[in-house]
DNA sequence: TCATAATATTACTATTCAGCAATATAGTCA
DNA sequence: TGACTATATTGCTGAATAGTAATATTATGA
């Protein structure tokens, strides 16, 4: 697959709605089931208008579905996919920090 | 798996890495094999400084590997993962325009 | 050692954006 | 309608960073 110009801007938006711990952790809320703006803003233990506004920019991003029910908003995973790339990047983040424990063990033991 | 908030912040360290067009442009011209700085610099068309320290961040994230061969530098990729990456956004991105696509069809013929 | 070539670094500017307080909007119920 | 609740928006500030020109570093060969 070959790639032009618009395509890896395209990618590279994609790669930065993930890239902010923010965000991560709402997925992550979100992984066990569809929550309020309210239920994440408490949990998660931030302000409101935060919350709000990176719930938007995962939305726009089309990583969530959103539904009202009466006055509050429940948002909720559309694209699983997501997880698939966490876990990419954390099995990477595992090998980093073995490679270099057993640096640190070589370096220290002999 | 469920991930703390140091966690939270290096996954999202390693997509700041790849949200960025230049450094995605380096990636895919990597995937055909080595390149050196300069090669790089040519077939991108941009400054040699950008690139050298868009490939600096890179090799910091880990993603490369680098080696001196007289006066030049070569880099390789040394995460293929990170192909698995762009393939699954790609994916995501191929169904969004497709959605869309087929939105339009059905708002223009009834 | 000197000249040259390839790469890296530095210091800077412009842009982007997370988080915030304040406020606006939308829905519910009396 | 008005009071109340939940969510969204606006305007702002501070921090991060892509790209740049200029310069420094490193290696080669005469």
């Amino acid at each position: 697959m070959r790639y032009d110009q618009d395509q890896l801007e395209a990618v590279a938006g994609l790669f930065r709605v993930l890239a902010e711990p923010t965000r991560l952790a709402i997925l992550q809320q979100l992984k066990s089931g569809p929550r309020s703006v309210g239920e994440l803003t408490e949990s998660l233990d931030a302000r409101q208008a935060n919350i709000s506004k990176q719930l938007g920019i995962l939305y726009d991003a089309g990583l969530l579905d959103r539904e009202r029910q009466g006055t509050t908003v429940r948002y909720a995973i559309r694209e699983p996919m997501i997880f698939e790339l966490c876990e990419l990047v954390c099995g990477k983040l595992r090998r980093d920090a073995k490679r270099k424990w057993a640096t640190f063990r070589r370096t220290r033991t002999r």
